[in-house]
Parts: structure tokens; C-alpha cells; sequence
DNA sequence: ATGGCTCTGTCACAGAGA
């Protein structure tokens, strides 16, 4: 019996569908969340900007849907989460080396006022093994504009994260980065790349912080559109951007070469950006045959 | 089919998102 129940359990995980989801507020957001559990029945899912602390987090509804649930938030920006039913252990919170936005410094205040940095490693990152996948839901920093201290914040924030998951990708074979990485990774990622001229998201300094990932044996899984033929996974709400197909794929999904190989599928679930009080992203989903 | 945004914290806006 202790055989068969093995190979029940290796059949199962056979097949592991993955996602990630800026669903901006997952209490603003539950009721849609909820609902597309129950449709897209994901095995794993990253969340981000949750918005909420750690146990403000609503998890019982996707407890009672079998989910273990690992929420790292701190309030009102940001956070991210893990979802999880197919196990959730070696919880690491943030990474080794991740660095707080220095306001101080943003703010180019005489030292004479001795201002203090607020200092705060913001919540961003979560690493959760599931299963046989190292998952990690990231959130990268926003950047603003060039001008601003938070672009240099985001440019340093990937080069600590890369070289803390350096030595993670030698360690674990199925390793996925994923979540809001806030770079379009080609112009063929915007609807309109000549807007884009003078902002982030685009630099040929974020580009590189996606290719210094890469490096490290990791696979930018481009998921298919559900509709038009850009893979967009996030709109802004104003000007009827979604209806007019205005978007960007900054929602990405960097797997390992053993778990790149083993995608059947990967798509922008477009529906889950539409009708009642959506958020501005769409998930990403991913489909694997390990 | 459309609209010119939505979230939080705190109570009429400010700040952020990208």
C-alpha cells in the first residue's frame, strides 16, 4: 500500500501548474482571488503587493481550499505571499544582503540636520520550497523615474538579490524566480516603446540586471496572450487601457534550465483582468510535466 | 461595452503605482 500511495503522490505531481499575481491588495482583491483559485486551480502561487502585514493576511479561504498559505507583508505597500498545496517549507524571508532604501541619503539632507535613514528592508522577496520547485514571489522596486534615488534603489535591490540567489541556483536544480519585476525585458513588451524613452522599466541598466539573472542558467518563460499577440500582463487602469490592449509584460517568470524543460504551457490569464474591481495585472500561469 | 484609476490610512486627502 505504502508503494502504491508513493506513486499516487508522484503521479500527482506529475503535472504542477504554477502562477504569479500582482493582485495589488489581496484584501481588496480576495473575492477575485478566491474565485480564480477555483477556476485556475494553480498548484503554486507567488503574490504580490499584498498590502497588508503578515497576519492581516486573509488566508483561511485558501486554507479551506487545501492551500498552505505563507504570507511576508508589512502593511500598507507592497508585500508578497506563497500559496502553496503541493508543500511549503524552507520559508526564507527576504534575502541575504537585500537593502533598505536609504531615505536619508534620497532625500540629499545636510548631514548638519542628522536625519536618520528610516532604514526599512521593505517586503519583497519570499523563497518557499515547494515540492520539488525552490519558488521565490518578488516584487522588485518600482523605480519611479531616472532622476529619482528609488531608481538607483531598484538597480542596487537586483544586483543584491542576484548575488544572493547565485548561490541558491548551484543548489537547487528547480529553481523559479517570479513575480512584479517592474522591466519590460524587450520593447516588443510595451505597446508603445517611444513613450517609454525617457523612463524606467526599459533602461538598458534594468535590461541587464534581467540578463545578470539569466546568467545564472535561468529561462525567461514567455507565456502565451489569450487574445492580440502580446503577452502583456499588466495595463493601467485609467484611459481604458486594458479595452485598447496599452500594456506591458512586467510580471515574469525565470525558471531553471531542468524546469524550463518540463513547461507544456504558459499564459497571461487576461480574464482576471476584466469586470468588477480587477487588479491592474493579470497572473501569469505555467504549466509543468516534472 | 466600455471609460479617462485604484489602493491604503485616515476621515478629505496624500502618496504610490508603472
Amino acid at each position: 500500500m505504502a508503494d502504491r500511495a508513493t506513486a499516487t503522490a508522484c503521479a500527482t505531481l506529475g503535472r504542477v501548474r504554477i502562477a504569479t499575481w500582482n493582485v495589488n491588495s489581496v484584501t481588496a482583491r480576495l473575492p477575485r482571488l478566491i474565485e480564480w483559485l477555483d477556476l485556475a486551480q494553480p498548484d503554486v502561487l507567488c503574490l504580490q503587493e499584498i498590502k497588508t502585514t503578515t497576519a492581516g493576511f486573509p488566508s483561511q479561504g485558501a486554507e479551506q481550499r487545501g492551500y498552505e498559505v505563507i504570507p511576508h507583508g508589512e502593511g500598507r505597500w507592497n508585500g508578497v505571499a506563497v500559496l502553496s498545496r503541493i508543500g511549503a517549507d524552507d520559508v526564507t524571508y527576504g534575502f541575504p544582503g537585500q537593502p533598505a532604501f536609504d531615505a536619508a541619503a534620497a532625500e540629499d539632507v545636510p548631514t548638519l540636520l542628522d536625519v536618520p535613514s528610516t532604514g526599512v528592508v521593505e517586503a519583497r522577496a519570499l523563497g518557499v520550497t515547494c515540492g520539488p520547485l525552490r519558488v521565490w514571489s518578488l516584487y522588485v522596486p518600482n523605480g519611479r523615474s531616472l532622476d529619482s534615488p528609488h531608481f538607483g534603489y531598484k538597480l542596487q535591490w537586483l544586483q543584491a538579490f542576484r548575488d544572493a540567489i547565485a548561490d541558491e541556483a548551484t543548489r537547487h536544480p528547480n529553481l523559479v524566480l517570479t513575480g512584479d519585476f517592474n522591466i519590460a525585458p524587450t520593447d516588443a513588451d510595451l505597446w508603445d516603446p517611444a513613450l517609454f524613452r525617457t523612463s524606467t522599466h526599459v533602461t538598458p541598466e534594468e535590461r541587464q540586471a534581467l540578463a545578470d539573472l539569466r546568467a545564472l542558467g535561468l529561462h525567461d518563460v514567455i507565456p502565451r496572450p489569450l487574445k492580440y499577440d502580446t503577452p502583456y500582463t499588466y495595463w493601467d487602469y485609467r484611459a481604458g487601457m486594458f479595452h485598447k490592449n496599452m500594456g506591458m509584460r512586467i510580471d515574469l517568470v525565470y525558471a531553471s534550465d531542468p524546469v524550463a524543460k518540463t513547461v507544456t504551457d504558459a499564459y497571461v490569464d487576461r480574464d482576471a483582468r476584466k469586470g468588477k474591481g480587477p487588479s491592474d495585472h493579470a497572473p501569469v500561469v505555467v504549466d509543468l510535466d516534472l
